[in-house]
DNA sequence: TGAAATGTTGGGGCG
DNA sequence: ACGCCCCAACATTTC
């Protein structure tokens, strides 16, 4: 029984705390690692534009960590079914293991595997994409849960167990096969202006996760429930798109800071319970598949939106007249990422100051944030729209310059993503079109020239929302 | 993990 | 000394 073992890699790029790479690794047979690219597994939510210049860099970064153990990461592109079972035939492989993963279209592909290998060699899926399987944490009647505070109390009761080492020596396929050339497959050909500017801030791979990681323990995770909504300041952890390829576990993080000084304590329970929001996400999708398409409470589906592509466009170009939005938009653009706390900013605007619908929002955050995960995309965004499981409500509409001069106080993350409005002072610096002429004058800004004004008034826009909402409070319970 | 409208309280100015 | 008004400052409610 030495014969071959197909190992294939998912989001788990990774080597530490991989429990299904570990079991492979125990058998001592000889290991082939591969990846395979199956771009038509998932029409409705194809990679977008920024997911795969990060996977492109994950990618290389796993190939140089398996070249420790005299690994050939074999590269191939297609129908997934196809390709494994390609390699079954040239390897002679008799065991097939893979790390699980819960998209819908991921579990559906997964029972194809399953179906079409499994009386021919040994299938096997392993756990560690979440802290918990799905549905392992119920109601007491056994339903999925739709509110998050029970969720969260259900998986307290529960801690993750500890996380496992990288294997000490993995028993590598003596033979060299075939692969791709990673980049034939093109996967960074559409981010044209961004990929430049993302190699100094991020570090695709296992490293680079733990760097992530170590940064932020340094930091001081204490400072956590303070610091996590200024984006002014380097208070997160930058963690979500290492997270979402699995170049580090949750199992991993949450041990990493559980054992943390007490003076941290707060921090620590506040960024699992961060963590923990992830695998609530992953509950309705699982248990909701039409998630990312549809409002979990029905009665958003009469809501009377206003598309407006104009509106949509200056959204996504950051060019709303309302500087925390267009920072927070442009941020996105030159570095595939946004602070959280403008994250819900930028959002609330969208949905409620511009009743553009959030799946709109939802597009654009899959094409261009890194950390583009359909679980938690789909999962924040009708949280704001207000049409979510336990979702905010939907009269809670922020306005973007009390929140800018809140989180934002001396307007510094304007400055660094909205240039053009650097020369203003503290005091104006959130209302630009309040400021008096001859500080406009002074700062360079030429009100709808250098800079718009805003693209609606907050307050009407307000009222406007509100009258909108009206039109469907009273229609239906939320989704069964 | 809101904001605005509305209500209440209490200090100070002033007749 | 007293009542009255004004209006911060804070609390509650409403959307």
């Amino acid at each position: 029984m030495n014969q071959p073992l197909l190992f294939w890699f998912r989001k788990d790029l990774r080597l530490t705390d991989n429990t299904a790479l570990k079991a492979a690794a125990q058998t001592g047979r000889p290991i082939i690692c591969t990846y395979i690219l199956d771009e038509d597994n998932d029409l409705a939510w194809p990679l977008g534009k920024a997911s795969r210049w990060w996977l492109q860099e994950s990618l290389k970064s796993l190939g140089l960590s398996l070249q420790q153990y005299e690994l050939q990461l074999v590269l191939r592109r297609g129908d997934s079914v196809e390709q494994l079972s390609q390699l079954i035939k040239e390897t002679g492989a008799s065991s097939l293991y893979f790390s699980a993963q819960y998209e819908p279209s991921s579990l559906t592909l997964e029972q194809k595997v399953n179906l079409a290998l499994k009386d021919q060699i040994e299938v096997k899926r392993f756990k560690g994409y979440l802290l918990y399987e799905p549905n392992e944490n119920t109601t007491a009647e056994g339903k999925p849960y739709k509110v998050f505070t029970p969720f969260y109390k259900a998986c307290l009761k529960k801690p993750p167990s500890t996380a496992l080492p990288a294997p000490e020596q993995i028993s590598a396929y003596p033979e060299y096969l075939a692969s791709d050339d990673l980049l034939d497959w093109d996967l960074a050909l559409d981010t044209p202006t961004w990929a430049q500017e993302y190699p100094p801030i991020w570090k695709p791979g296992e490293d680079g996760a733990d760097w992530s990681l170590q940064a932020f323990i340094r930091q001081g995770v204490g400072k956590y429930p303070e610091l996590r909504n200024r984006p002014d300041i380097f208070g997160t952890s930058r963690l979500s798109p290492h997270l979402h390829f699995g170049e580090i576990s949750p199992r991993q993080i949450w041990n990493a800071i559980n054992q943390l000084n007490n003076t941290d304590n707060e921090g620590v329970a506040s960024y699992q319970r961060e963590l923990i929001w992830r695998e609530f996400s992953y509950n309705l999708l699982i248990n909701w598949p039409d998630f990312p398409e549809q409002p979990f409470r029905s009665e958003f589906k009469a809501f009377p939106w206003h598309d407006d592509d104009s509106a949509l466009h200056r959204w996504q170009q950051g060019q709303t007249g309302y500087p925390i939005v267009d920072a927070g938009m442009r941020e996105l653009l030159h570095t595939g990422w946004m602070h959280n706390r403008v994250r819900m900013i930028v959002a609330s605007f969208l949905i409620k100051d511009l009743l553009i619908p959030w799946q709109q929002g939802e597009k654009w955050f899959w094409q261009h944030l890194l950390d583009a995960n359909l679980a938690s995309n789909s999962a924040s965004w009708q949280w704001v729209a207000g049409c979510g499981a336990d979702a905010a409500p939907y009269f809670r509409v922020f306005n973007p310059t009390l929140q800018g001069e809140k989180f934002d106080p001396n307007g510094d993350y304007v400055r660094q993503w909205v240039p053009e409005l650097d020369q203003l002072s503290k005091a104006h610096i959130h209302t630009p079109w309040e400021a008096p002429a001859e500080e406009l004058k002074l700062a360079g800004i030429n009100l709808n020239e250098t800079y718009p004004s805003p693209i609606v008034n907050h307050k009407e826009a307000r009222l406007r929302a509100l009258a909108a909402f009206e039109v469907i409070k009273h229609k239906s319970q939320p989704a069964a």
